[in-house]
RNA sequence: GCGAGGGUAGCCAAGUCAGGAAACGGCGGCGGACUCAAGAUCCGCUCCUGUAGAGGUCCGCAGGUUCAAAUCCUGCCCCUCGCACCA
């Protein structure tokens, strides 16, 4: 026997694997299946979560391919975009933390950090060093002669073929959108470029045009429906506001607003500028109620929000509240601005909804339950939340508001909010309600920009993907219905970037087509993209790509070339399934289901998806930039590749979140050491050629060994890693357990059963731990696990299984009753019931569980009539055992000769318990056993220990 | 807020769709066998009570349906994830 060396057998294994070209797939006579894995983004270094997500798939390839089929998985590399980029411009800076993050989370060697500094060799060394050197570590049975990158020439032609024909097929436009936008790089930016306010939405203000002598003043608000309650105006008499030309009309804002709006698609010109003092005391005109209201002076307005100025609304919102009170107590202050006390002391907040659990002012009401006395009170943040969430949702609006009177406020905001922009009274603009700086320093806005968009909100379109998710397969199944909700849900999705790699919109190439969106149909690349590096690239042209997809008759003179790339397409596609993770629902997933709904035909629409969970370390969310993770290759040298394949694969079903922790781990690692060494241990023992004689035992086994082949395939097929691989290996080592506890493992019959069990569970476990499972395979048979195993009717024998539950049975009743006795029996009684009791239960199985039906047929017969109450009691305890067993068990049990089973099984009681066994009918017991023998119901004996 | 998933014994976790045995496994803990000893392996026990295989109380909380509920229905509480131009 010798100790199981993960690392010596994967090695050999990975050897044999390259020599032999063995998971080279090409078009064969057999079925083809085709599986994918979203393609890795090398900005980084691969973790153990990755890990999981690529071998997830490669089981399902490995399990298929030992099913007879021609089996496709391969890998490409998506390099789209600007992460990487960014990630060479933080490495160029020398900033700490990123260097941090190579050097000790990915362990890049000093010497080489030069490497890095271009994208694509910042990308090319993850790819080889990590991605690639781990997947192969970890056996994944990847077609390598296929892999790409997203910023392959090749690639990018075929991308340009996708939107061409998106385009002609017009689902794509031109138009304005709100993006993150750095005004000192004057650039775009993504959530990746930014230092500070990375979690920031975008807010889209309303705007209520007062009007001041001609002007208009826009107050910023989020909550336009409070118009009615507005009793004042504020403005930050220090910061610096101007008068501007807005398009056609005149305005007056903060001088940020200003600059805001310049850049969201509006005509700024500055005409003046002031500080904000200059409009303090001013009278300003409501457009709505027409009504005058002064401009009051505040230190809260942030300037640098949206327009700069506020409506105030006392009556509802618990900072104007605080304010105007604070106000009315400083006449001082307010004179020093040149206003009148007197006017300031005359405003009443106006209440505009009635709001449930609050009384006539809702926002005084807040404020002083709360305590809260100031605008700079941190307490004041939550008071504001929660009353706004009541309002919102449980406000309904006073009389004031005509038609919308009595309506709940989330149910007519919108409908108010467009009314009055029509008629002129409110504009919008965006902004954000936090400061957000990009890693650069600059301040980011928003701004509006011209954007090519997809349209996913086409009716047709949506149309398709609908169809499409309700023809394929979703695992787990509740996933379906999120995508059903995202198609609903999506609109239009800017599909390009100023800058970053990968392919230029063939209608603008000023711009590069974003990550999400070149990565839709790929897959269909899988199919001929080792073919494609032997044709010059000038030769992809959109017609090539046409012929490839679309067959002889798609253009005018096809491509020999092409089309014969359009059968090994045909071969390959659809995709079986593609194994993503469950965040990629919402955008990545759902896309895909587009594309292909649009540009393919039904035949060729995706087949199935399984979504999987994520992973956590040691209880927490693994984190790359803090170094809380663990990398494969780590990994795989302390435990070897099957250990972590079998962890990760074993510890929770794929869609379910996972959590690595070392203990565990090394717990798994020492039952594949177990199963190693007790498969070589059998292994080097002699076994006869033919099948020798079985024991009843023998065939128990086998009968298990039936069920097992049955739940691992079926568990398979529906992507069910943890329950396969429990049925093949925990479930099997109870079976096991139970079978070494019951006989004498070196007859014959043993030594046969127990070879024939090895060598399917090894065939079982190929696809979880292939290296170990060939390896013993091999040296078993003389070669690696070829095929998958099929149930073998012969060894299905239900008798066999009822026997042994029954001896299992009676053991774990005497157990039970030594264990509450606390005694160490010498001899121990069994009592099998007597033959009218038999008949009893026949009668029951016959009649079904209905107490009194049973007894209504016993009691016809006189010999059963005379046991009366006995009788009574027995049908009682029958009906409830016989309940809840199929009619099928229950026939086999009535051809079962309980006595015999026990009778054979007495030497396993007597070597069990150290005790003399006898085994006797009920009717057969001497007078002084009588009392115990009595107890004695068909299949559950009477015992009685001395 | 919207959408999705989830709450099962000390911990992890099956069972829930198709209602029917305190509820598969594993870990940890306790006891025992083997051993000079340790490890490995094997066997019990591990909600409460119990010197006869039993009884009692259990599956987030509160109700309901049913002969029967972890499972079905209603309400509530708590946790996790996604919510867009980002891979």
């Amino acid at each position: 026997m010798t100790d199981y060396d993960p690392n010596s057998i994967e090695s050999r294994w990975h050897d044999r694997w390259t020599e032999t070209e063995r998971y080279q797939a090409d078009p064969t006579d057999d079925e083809s299946t085709f599986i994918t894995v979203p393609y890795p983004y090398p900005s980084g270094g691969m973790h153990i979560g990755h890990a999981r997500t690529y071998t997830v798939p490669d089981v399902y390839a490995r399990y298929r391919r030992l099913q007879g089929d021609a089996v496709l998985f391969p890998i490409g590399w998506h390099v789209t975009g600007t992460p990487i980029i960014g990630a060479v411009e933080r490495l160029k800076k020398g900033e700490e933390e990123q260097l941090d993050v190579l050097q000790n989370t990915y362990n890049v060697p000093s010497d080489t950090l030069s490497e890095l500094e271009t994208p694509m060799g910042f990308a090319r060394y993850f790819i080889e060093e990590h991605y690639k050197t781990n997947m192969k570590a970890l056996g994944l049975s990847v077609d390598w002669r296929r892999e790409f990158t997203t910023n392959d020439e090749r690639y990018k032609r075929f991308i340009t073929w996708q939107y061409e024909r998106l385009n002609d097929r017009e689902l794509l436009e031109k138009g304005l959108h709100p993006v993150k936008y750095d005004l000192e790089q004057e650039n775009a930016v993504t959530t990746h470029d930014i230092l500070e306010g990375e979690e920031a939405e975008f807010q889209e203000y309303t705007l209520v045009k007062f009007e001041w002598d001609g002007t208009t003043v826009p107050m910023a608000t989020l909550r336009p429906e409070t118009i009615h309650g507005v009793t004042n105006t504020y403005i930050d008499p220090d910061a610096e506001y101007v008068r501007a030309a807005v398009d056609d009309e005149e305005w007056i804002v903060s001088a940020d607003g200003a600059e805001k709006l310049d850049h969201q698609a509006r005509d700024v010109e500055i005409l003046d500028s002031f500080t904000g003092d200059s409009l303090v005391g001013e009278q300003v005109t409501n457009p709505v109620t027409e009504e005058s209201v002064p401009v009051l002076p505040a230190g809260f307005v942030d300037p640098d929000n949206a327009t700069g100025v506020v409506m105030s609304v006392p009556a509802h919102s618990p900072d104007d509240w605080i304010a105007l009170q604070a106000a009315k107590a400083d006449a001082e202050r307010l004179r020093e601005h040149g206003i009148d006390p007197q006017t300031v002391q005359a405003i009443d907040a106006r209440p505009i909804a009635n709001v449930e659990g609050y009384g006539e002012i809702p926002a005084r009401d807040a404020v002083e339950f709360a305590e809260v006395e100031s605008t700079t009170d941190p307490e004041l943040e939550t008071v504001r939340q929660e009353l706004y969430n009541n309002e919102f949702h449980g406000g309904r609006l006073k009389e004031m508001y005509g038609e919308y009177a009595g309506e709940i406020i989330s149910d007519v905001r919108d409908e108010i909010k467009q009314e009055y922009q029509q008629r002129g009274a409110f504009d919008a603009m965006y902004d954000f309600a936090e400061t957000v700086i990009s890693r650069a320093g600059g301040k980011v806005i928003v701004a509006e920009q011209e954007t090519w968009f997809l349209r996913y909100n086409d009716t047709d379109w949506t149309e398709k993907a609908h169809e499409a998710v309700e023809s394929m397969t979703a695992i787990p199944e509740t996933t379906r219905e999120q995508y059903t909700h995202t198609i609903d849900w999506l609109e239009e999705w800017p599909c390009i970037r100023n800058y970053g790699l990968g392919t230029p919109l063939p209608m603008d190439e000023d711009f590069i087509i974003e990550p999400l969106s070149d990565s839709t149909i790929y897959m269909s690349y899988y199919t001929i993209a080792h073919r494609l590096q032997d044709i010059p690239v000038e030769q992809l042209t959109p017609a090539f790509f046409d012929t490839l997809f679309y067959g002889a008759d798609a253009v005018e003179e096809p491509d020999e070339t092409a089309l014969e790339l359009h059968e090994e397409w045909e071969y390959w596609y659809p995709v079986d399934f593609r194994c993503s993770g469950n965040d990629l629902i919402s955008n990545h997933l759902t896309f895909y289901l587009y594309h292909h709904a649009e540009l393919f035909e039904e035949p060729q629409w995706p087949q199935g998806i399984t979504s999987m969970g994520m992973g956590l370390l040691e209880g927490k969310k693994m984190s790359s930039s803090k170094g809380h993770v663990v990398l494969p290759s780590e990994a795989i040298e302390e435990y070897g590749a099957d250990t972590v394949r079998f962890f990760l694969l074993n510890s929770a079903e794929p869609w379910q979140d996972f959590d690595w922790r070392a203990d565990r781990v090394e717990d798994t690692r020492d039952q594949l050491e177990r199963f190693y060494s007790r498969a070589t241990e059998l292994i080097e023992r002699d076994v006869p050629d033919e099948q020798p004689s079985l024991e009843p035992i023998d065939r128990w086994l086998l009968v298990k060994l039936q069920a097992t082949i049955e739940a691992t395939t079926d568990a398979l097929e529906a992507f069910e890693t943890r329950k396969a691989s429990q049925a093949a290996f925990y479930g099997f080592e109870e079976h096991l357990r139970w079978y070494r506890r019951r006989t004498d493992r070196d007859r014959a019959g043993a030594r046969w059963t127990l070879q024939e069990v090895l060598r399917t569970r090894l065939e079982l476990l190929a696809p979880f731990v292939p290296f170990l499972t060939n390896e013993l395979h091999e040296q078993l048979i003389g070669e690696p696990a070829t095929g998958w195993p099929s149930v073998d009717p012969a060894f299905i024998d239900q008798t066999v299984e009822i026997e042994e539950s029954l001896v299992e049975q009676l053991t774990e009743d005497i157990n039970d009753i030594v264990d509450v006795t606390g005694t160490d029996p010498d001899r121990i009684a069994v009592y099998t019931a007597a033959d009218w009791k038999r008949d009893v239960f026949e009668q029951v199985t016959e009649t079904g569980p209905d107490v009194g039906a049973v007894m209504s047929e016993v009691m016809e017969q006189p010999e059963l009539r005379e046991r009366g109450d006995e009788v009574n009691q027995l049908v009682g305890d029958l009906v409830e055992d016989v309940r809840g067993r199929d009619d099928e068990t229950l026939s086999t049990m009535t051809e079962i000769e309980e006595q015999t089973v026990y009778e054979q099984a007495e030497e396993f009681f007597a070597q069990e318990f150290d005790a003399e066994i006898v085994v006797k009918n009920e009717a057969d017991a001497e007078d002084d056993e009588q009392e115990q023998a009595d107890d004695a119901v068909p299949f559950r004996p009477a015992v009685h220990l001395d």
